[in-house]
DNA sequence: AATAGCTATTGGATCGTTCCAAATCCAGCC
DNA sequence: GGCTGGATTTGGAACGATCCAATAGCTATT
């Protein structure tokens, strides 16, 4: 015979019953040491392999987490994935990562395959689009669902909702920029209509609004091509413009790609701030000033509040907001550090 | 009573029998049409779920595919991950994404637990270090498991490996640019004593030795925060240097940093080639040439080859180099593209 | 009308765990 | 020696699907 061995296998090599084997199996403090011991041998000689199917069908708990990511490629929400995933697997909660790619269609069934593979919660970040009935879905289930970095759906009672402090941070960025000697100060990037465009939008709008300056916007997708793109607009349409909010670090980037290319410097006679402060940003040249999110924090936060509703029933605040900080570089001071 | 509703629920409400809800399931083509009708309306009536833990436990294969990386967060292999994801999900196969993190044990871990989830094959870049035991694990359980882009054990009968042909695509790059008017061609980054290092640096090595010419070498973490460093190494040290073949386009862009920082432009006086042309390459200023290796394509591959495997037993040869491009930018030929 | 040969449907066994209530063990005490 | 009670161990039922062999329903053929 050579079917993979089970617990009645091992049970038989180590003399017990079947029963001992799963306590075992199951870290119990019930069972005597010299019997976890026989056990524990008994499985190793026999090569002995849990089958987890076997015991989420009977149990119907699967420590399983699963994480629906809009955009992987953005380095951004990589190593969000990567830092819950870590954070989810010291506490031996297992993740699945998944790519939506953008695509609502595509996240229906990522998210319906993995509620058929009995996930016992869930971490989205939404794609954009019309996604009631994923969501509605995810509600009948009843999972733990925590909707993080994008709001997909309004039910926040349902979905608890945790991103960044936005807004203050475009605030202190633009405060920062005009600070520094900047008299007019654009936004660029963000899809319109958004609520995160308008978040990260808001704070530099209200700054602008109390200063009683023009408000220059130039919206698109936020891309480092869009930021290139975006050099040479300002450049041949607003020559008044001298600094930049920028939605992102990969538009910011681009953008000082694009005045690279031009011959125009970046620090002094043009100021740019990003957003995310990417690991990138501290490793290009000039140094990019971001508004930093500690995204690893976040991730951390997000594993321990989901880990509270998934295990002791506490459901998360609807909205949180953690705090940013803006990081001073030199394409906003002109200063090498 | 509100449990999560079974297929003998919706059997009774379809008035069939369960074998028949689960002929249905599964796509036979020998039910009636009217009666699959009847069965999927009770379906939808009920909010019934499958269970595809209780499906695996009977039938024993399960639609999962193991995708093991280790550093999700490079953009590289983000890409990879990503597409390989999409075709795989295209034939119906879910994919479970982990990122070891460049950690033996951790990788270890991640492969054990997707063993037990029951995948019914695996595609790892394996992490450095001695994984000996994870790859005899694996064997034992006879799954068929793909290598890429990485050796991580030499029993490639066993466990095919994949990747590009790097060393024709690192004496392109140094023949391009000698052909440029190089004098001197550095080779920068890869760690030393590794396979991937010895074959990117090996066609560039190749090329120099005909040409009867000096071979410098500066290895260390493949970064940008390396590249940086590197450009004031070569700056202060190797003032006779005039051009870099890169071990990755990350470490391109940060010594084309570095040398921007230090004022000196990059594309005539000094000409870098990098490895991967990931997106980013095209997008910064000045372009970065770099030696094209298609990440979506090679994706593509490996999914119909695993596939090729899982489903009809054809194993894929035990090793396959995928051709490379080089891809000339500014920062190669001085010239705007 | 009986038979054969399909197609469509069905009941029971089965997968490998966990859960539960009951059984067993064992030391300490009267 | 019998009894008590906590610590261990155990057998059988259950989880929800698939698989298989058997059955029922039809049509075409003899």
């Amino acid at each position: 015979m050579n079917r993979r061995p089970t617990i009645m296998d091992v049970a038989a090599r180590a003399g017990v019953s079947k029963s001992t084997v799963s306590l075992v199996l199951q870290g119990s403090r019930q069972v005597r040491d010299e019997t976890r011991a026989a056990v524990e041998k008994a499985m190793g000689e026999i090569g002995y392999i849990y089958n987890r199917a076997a015991a989420n069908l009977r149990s119907s708990s699967v420590g399983l987490v699963g994480l629906v990511i809009n955009d992987l490629r953005n380095p951004f929400f990589t190593e969000f994935a990567t830092s819950l995933q870590m954070a989810l697997a010291a506490e031996g909660y297992a993740t699945v990562i998944a790519n939506s790619d953008e695509d609502v269609e595509l996240q229906a069934k990522l998210v319906g395959s993995m509620i058929e593979h009995g996930v016992s919660a869930m971490v989205i970040s939404p794609a954009y689009g019309e996604a009631r009935d994923t969501f509605d879905q995810l509600a009948r289930r009843g999972l733990p669902v925590m909707q993080v970095l994008r709001q997909g759906d309004e039910r926040t009672d349902l979905f608890p909702f945790s991103s960044f402090d936005y807004a203050t941070g475009s605030a202190r960025a633009t405060q920062h920029l005009l600070q520094k000697g900047a008299q007019n100060v654009a936004f660029v990037g963000g899809l319109p209509g958004r609520a995160i465009t308008r978040e990260r939008k808001s704070g530099w709008r209200e700054v602008l609004r109390k200063e009683g300056l023009e408000q220059v916007a130039l919206h698109g997708k936020s891309s480092r091509a869009f930021g290139m793109e975006m050099a040479e607009t300002l450049i041949a349409e607003h020559p008044e413009i001298d600094a930049a909010v920028c939605f992102n670090d990969l538009v910011a980037l681009g953008l000082i790609a694009g005045f690279a290319r031009a011959g125009r410097p970046v620090g002094t006679e043009f100021r740019v701030v990003g957003f995310d402060d990417i690991e990138e940003a501290a490793q290009s040249w000039p140094q990019l000033s971001s508004v930093s999110c500690d995204i690893a924090q976040f991730a951390q936060d997000t594993a321990t509040r989901l880990l509270a509703w998934m295990v002791e029933g506490k459901r998360p605040e609807p909205e949180m907001r953690m705090p940013v900080r803006l990081i001073a570089r030199t394409s906003s001071t002109g200063e090498a550090t």
